[in-house]
DNA sequence: CACGGATCCTGATGGC
DNA sequence: TGCCATCAGGATCCGT
C-alpha cells in the first residue's frame, strides 16, 4: 500500500499529537519482517521527540534511540487515545500518555525496529542505501540525469528500486512516467538529458499533489485518524488498463515488469 | 556490481 | 463453509 505519499501523509496525522508523549508501554503481535531489537519494557519511560520520515521509513525519534516504522505492502497506523483490544492483524502497539500508536498490517511485510541511535549499524542497514528524497533540496536535476546514465534496466524498475531516488512506488512511478511522456520500459541510461529534466520534475509533482490529496486509497489505506486518501480518483494510467486516457483518448496498455503491474499511454508516452 | 527472479504473508477476486 | 490460480501499495536476498 504505502509509498512515500501514504507514509508522509501518515506521519502528518499523528506526529504533533504524540510529540512530547511518555511510553507507557509496548507489545508486540505476530512476527512481523524483522524482530524489533529490543526488549518492549525498555520502551518504557521513553519521551518521544518527533516523527520523521525518510523514505518510506517513519522514524519516532526517543530521547535515547528511535523506532523505524515500515507499512510493507499492507500496512497502516492508527493512533487514537483509546483502541479496541488488539485484532488478528495488529501487530504493535505503543500506549503513550498522549495515545496508543497501533501497526495493522495483515501481510506482515512491514516492521518495527528500535536502533540506538541513526548512526547505529541496525539503522543503517535499513536505511544506508537509500537514494535522496524527491521532495527535499538535494533532488537535482543533474545528479539525476547522472544516476540514471548509469543502469541499464527500465526507468520504471529504477524509480521502484530506491537506490536512486526514494519514495517512488508501483503506482506513482506510473504516474510520474506518463506526466514526463516517458514509456516504463525505456533504459534510464538511454533518457536524454531534458527528459531526466522532465522526470525529476514530474516525480516531485506526482507526489506532493498525492500527499495533499491524502495519498491513494486502493483497498484499505488511511492515515492515523483513519481518513483515506484521494489520489485514485484522478490518476491517469494507474489501474486503467483499457480506459482511454485522459489527455488523447488512446487505450491505456497495461504490462508487467519485474512482476509488477505497469501502466502507460502508448501515443502519450515516448520510448 | 548491476540485473532478474524468487521469496516473505494474508486476503480478495474471478474462473471453473 | 468449493477449489484453484492470480494478483495486491515493498524490499531483500541470491545466483549469474
Amino acid at each position: 500500500m504505502p509509498e512515500l505519499p501514504e507514509v508522509e501523509v501518515t506521519r502528518l496525522s499523528f506526529e504533533a499529537r504524540i510529540r512530547g508523549a511518555t511510553v507507557l508501554s509496548a507489545s508486540l503481535g505476530k512476527p512481523l519482517r524483522w524482530p524489533l531489537g529490543i526488549a518492549t519494557a525498555q520502551l518504557q519511560g521513553q519521551v518521544v521527540q518527533a516523527v520523521r520520515r525518510r523514505g518510506k521509513y517513519l522514524l519516532i525519534d526517543l530521547n535515547e534511540g528511535l523506532l523505524l516504522v515500515h507499512l510493507g505492502m499492507s500496512g497502516s497506523v492508527v493512533f487514537a487515545d483509546t483502541l479496541a483490544e488488539a485484532g488478528k492483524h495488529d501487530h504493535f502497539d505503543l500506549l503513550t500518555t498522549q495515545g496508543t500508536l497501533r501497526l495493522n498490517d495483515p501481510r506482515r511485510f512491514g516492521a518495527v525496529v528500535f536502533a540506538p541511535s541513526e548512526a547505529d549499524a541496525i539503522a543503517q542497514k535499513l536505511l544506508g542505501r537509500l537514494g535522496v528524497e524527491p521532495l527535499g533540496d538535494g533532488f537535482d536535476a543533474a545528479t539525476f540525469y547522472q544516476a540514471l546514465q548509469q543502469r541499464k534496466t527500465a526507468i520504471k524498475q529504477v524509480l521502484l528500486a530506491g537506490e536512486v531516488v526514494v519514495g517512488v512506488g508501483n503506482i506513482y512511478a506510473s504516474e510520474a512516467l506518463f506526466l514526463a511522456g516517458i514509456r516504463p520500459t525505456t533504459r534510464a541510461n538511454r533518457l536524454s538529458r531534458p527528459r531526466a529534466l522532465r522526470l525529476k520534475a514530474a516525480i516531485r509533482q506526482v507526489l506532493a499533489l498525492a500527499v495533499e490529496k491524502g495519498g491513494s486509497t486502493l483497498r484499505d489505506f488511511s492515515n492515523a485518524q483513519g481518513e483515506s486518501g484521494h489520489f485514485q480518483e484522478g490518476a491517469m494510467v494507474y489501474g486503467r488498463q483499457g480506459q482511454p486516457c485522459r489527455v488523447c483518448g488512446t487505450a491505456i496498455k497495461g504490462l508487467r515488469q519485474g512482476q509488477r503491474s505497469t501502466f502507460f499511454c502508448p501515443q502519450c508516452q515516448k520510448p
